[in-house]
DNA sequence: GTATTATTAGAGTATATACTCTAGGCAGTC
DNA sequence: GACTGCCTAGAGTATATACTCTAATAATAC
């Protein structure tokens, strides 16, 4: 069992190296843009030393997805013995743009993804379902513990596929509203002023004795300066 | 002026056809997948003939934005003189995803696209911007035609940007949403059930007098069969 | 017509990319 | 020390991709 000692001081098989440093890789410069060669040299390892661990770059990507899947897993596990409080709606919130900070590329090329390995597109397709289920539970509770107004099970539905909408393409947006700047000029506190258009789904449901706390945690996570704001630069 | 018959009888120059070709092969298999000599080929010309008429790849994807910006553009050009109708509002909804659908290859790219393409990038950002300004400025019609409650500007424009976010992810959701199907398997007709998502935005600053008209229009683009509602089958 | 310009064919090229193959090293075991 | 199983190096390959170059052909101007 060979192990290599990282630059970070953490004792590490050759094969979790790959994965790591494929994902870092992936993240900063699109999967599009890195090649298995790039990741070999990037590890100082040879091409045949990391087809050796993975049959090709399919599964590494495969591998990677099945770490986020779990992740968000994890965190979307809502407990049903108890009601639900503003601290675990941001716990939520929070979570799941860690997890899309995480796992960034994915999202950029997800259907060229999709598109090369059907394995892939049948998890992934479970896992949004399941994501959308989550939030519609979140929204279930919410109600419950009186934040929001019960809504007819119709429409939370589609309220939670706008949330979904909103917040995988929140960084897609402010990628491409950034200016000419360097690639990863995107960061995680940037990401999270997604929360803010998040919250804003939420607004006009809350109830009068939770409103103003709401509005109070969406101001938190409203976006800062000009950039990306998109409206305020415009002619009219 | 070399001009030359296509298959639908229209006669066009070569230049032209290498536009209309690389958009339909883009749109049906996406950016990635096609490279200029299958455009060549498809079109039976020569890859020189192709190289004559554009420098590289990017001036082809370049030069077909510039097409979709035109067509956005011209049917978001909201009048000022007169109040809006519910019918200006079906037809700004049907007209973006008609334009959506047109071009659908380019929202698939968009980060790499702009990545390779600086001033695509610029264009898009100042583009987008309209858009949201666009979309502000429906919000503050409908508001004032008495369809929807007059909201703060804050609130307006993180509604107006949610809505765009809905807008351009709706077609990634419904193609990730697809089982494994068909590659082409997306259809005009269920693109625009994201009317149905937009609407819902709408849905909870409908004033009494529209309310029932609005939702009766949403209910025209509902989603249909169990294909891509992503939450109906799934535990719990 | 002839000169000039616009268009086209088609072979070719430099580079990249995902992946393979062979030979060998290293650790543990007896 | 030889055997075994895991791991690794590194050269190499088939294919693809964006793009070039030259020469020829068609269109247009005069």
């Amino acid at each position: 069992m060979t192990v290599i000692t990282t630059n970070t001081g953490v004792t590490m098989k050759t094969r979790d190296k790959i994965l790591l440093s494929s994902l870092e890789l992936f993240n900063e410069r699109g999967e599009r843009n890195i090649t298995t060669n790039h990741i070999a040299a990037h590890l100082a390892i040879s091409p045949g030393n990391l087809y050796y661990h993975f049959r090709n770059k399919s599964d590494i990507i495969y591998e990677i997805f099945q770490e986020y899947e779990k992740l968000v897993d994890y965190y979307l596990d809502i407990p049903e013995d108890r009601p639900m409080t503003l601290e675990d709606m941001t716990f939520y919130l929070e979570s799941v743009f860690d997890g899309l900070w995480s796992y960034r590329f994915f999202h950029r090329d997800l259907e060229y993804l999709l598109d090369s390995d059907p394995r892939l597109r049948q998890d992934y397709r479970e896992f949004t379902n399941r994501c959308l289920a989550a939030i519609n539970r979140i929204f279930g509770k919410l109600a419950d513990a009186g934040i929001i107004q019960p809504q007819p099970e119709d429409l939370r539905s589609a309220m939670s596929l706008n949330v979904w909408l909103v917040i995988t393409n929140w960084m897609a947006f402010l990628k491409t509203a950034h200016a000419a700047e360097e690639p990863a000029s995107l960061s995680l506190t940037e990401l999270k002023q997604g929360i803010y258009q998040v919250l804003t789904l939420e607004v006009p449901y809350l109830t009068p004795e939770y409103r103003e706390r709401v509005l109070e945690l969406r101001e938190k996570y409203r976006p800062t300066l000009p950039e990306a704001q998109g409206i305020s630069d415009v002619e009219a």
